[in-house]
Parts: C-alpha cells; structure tokens; sequence
DNA sequence: TAGACTAGTTTGTGACATAGACTAGTCTGC
DNA sequence: GCAGACTAGTCTATGTCACAAACTAGTCTA
C-alpha cells in the first residue's frame, strides 16, 4: 500500500505539468504538428508554449525542426520514442496509483 | 479533440501536485488518519508534509484535529466530503483525458 | 514606407514545493 | 533534578518554475 502510494512521488514532473501533458498528449495522438497547430489545440499562450517545448525538447522528450511554409518560418514538432515512452509509464503509473 | 485536450488545463491543480495526491489518496482509503501514519506512507519529510496539510485544509479538503495521544499532541486529519469530491472529479478528469 | 500581421523567443514576476532549522513539551539516566 | 535525547510538529529560507507581457525578426499591403 504505502509502497504504491509512494509511487506517485517518482512521477515524472516534466509530463505531469498539465500545460506539457498537453503538448505531449496531442502530439501523441498526431505525431507530427506545427507550433500554430499546438497553439490552437492546447490554448496555452504562445510564450508558455515555446518555453514548454523548449523543456521538451531538452529532456529528449520532442524533437523540433525548424523550416519555411512560404516565406514564414514554421516550427513542426513531434513525439520522440523516448517522449512516448514517457508518456506511456505516466499513464501507467496513473492507472495504477489511482 | 482540442475541448478535451484543453481540459487537462483545468485540472485542479491543489490535488494534482505529487504530494498532496498520496496525501489525499491515503486518506481516502483510510478516512482517518494521524501525522505520523502520512509521514510514513507518503514519505514526505515532516516540514513538507505540515506545509501540504496546511494548504489542504485551508481549501477545505481536508479536516484537522488537534488532540492527544496520552502527553503528546495528536494531529488527527481526514478527508472532508469536499475533498472526496475534488479527488474523484481528478480522477475522471484524468481518465478521460488520458 | 508606414502600419499591420506572422511566428515565435526572451525575460521579469510571483507562486510554490522542499527540507533544514526551530519550537514546545516529555521521557530517562545519572 | 537536570541534561540530553526523543516526540510531534511548525516555520522559513532557498531555489525552481509556470506564466504572460514585451520584444525580435521578418513579411505583406495599401
């Protein structure tokens, strides 16, 4: 029992911040979006999201590409194996601690 | 998709924090509760533990009793029907977001 | 060529989690 | 009977971090 609640301790904080569980949670379910796409879906302000992607981008979590659509720059991002992986013990741990 | 996603934002953010979640999570199985058995389940150190019961029963999630067990002081908390309720709005909120 | 727009990044602020220091009182050995 | 160890917590200083407003850099348009 307690042992199991302890689990919870050892959640991974980087994923447990609801504004990235987000990202990452969309990002899952498309595999690939653009920085207007992640805008528009989680809602968060456009500076919280670059700093949160940034984090993500850091910890291996979500590679970033940055390239041209036209003349305007374009930030495309998606799930990293490492990133899924992640995700996938959050859930699991979730499930289980609760 | 993005509506749902955009729930996680909402999330209550007093439950969602790692040590508060053992914190309530042990109580709702036990609905009784002293200092010391939550020092030792969730593994928080004492300073940790005070400061998050403070901020728990400052929202009114959970109910504190000051008392005696024989000569030394007894700090008696359990969850408040408000409390159950929060916590079990969290856990919908995160199985049908997740 | 001035103003409005796209697409994002940087940074200042305030909130808050954490653990170590501290308070208050009780027991125990000398 | 009093010094040191222990119980049971609370207080507080520190560092981290989420957030949004301000800013950068370039593009369109009238």
């Amino acid at each position: 029992m307690s042992a199991k609640i302890q689990r919870i301790a050892e959640v991974d904080r980087l994923i447990h911040e609801p504004a990235r569980l987000m990202i990452v949670a969309v990002l899952d379910s498309v595999e690939e979006a653009d920085f207007q796409y992640l805008h528009l879906t989680t809602g968060l302000t456009k500076g919280n999201l670059s700093v949160h992607l940034s984090r993500l981008e850091e910890a291996g979590y979500v590679a970033i590409s940055k390239t041209f659509r036209g003349k305007y720059p374009l930030t495309v991002c998606r799930l990293t194996d490492t990133g899924a992986q992640k995700l996938a013990d959050y859930r699991k741990l979730l499930k289980v601690a609760l």
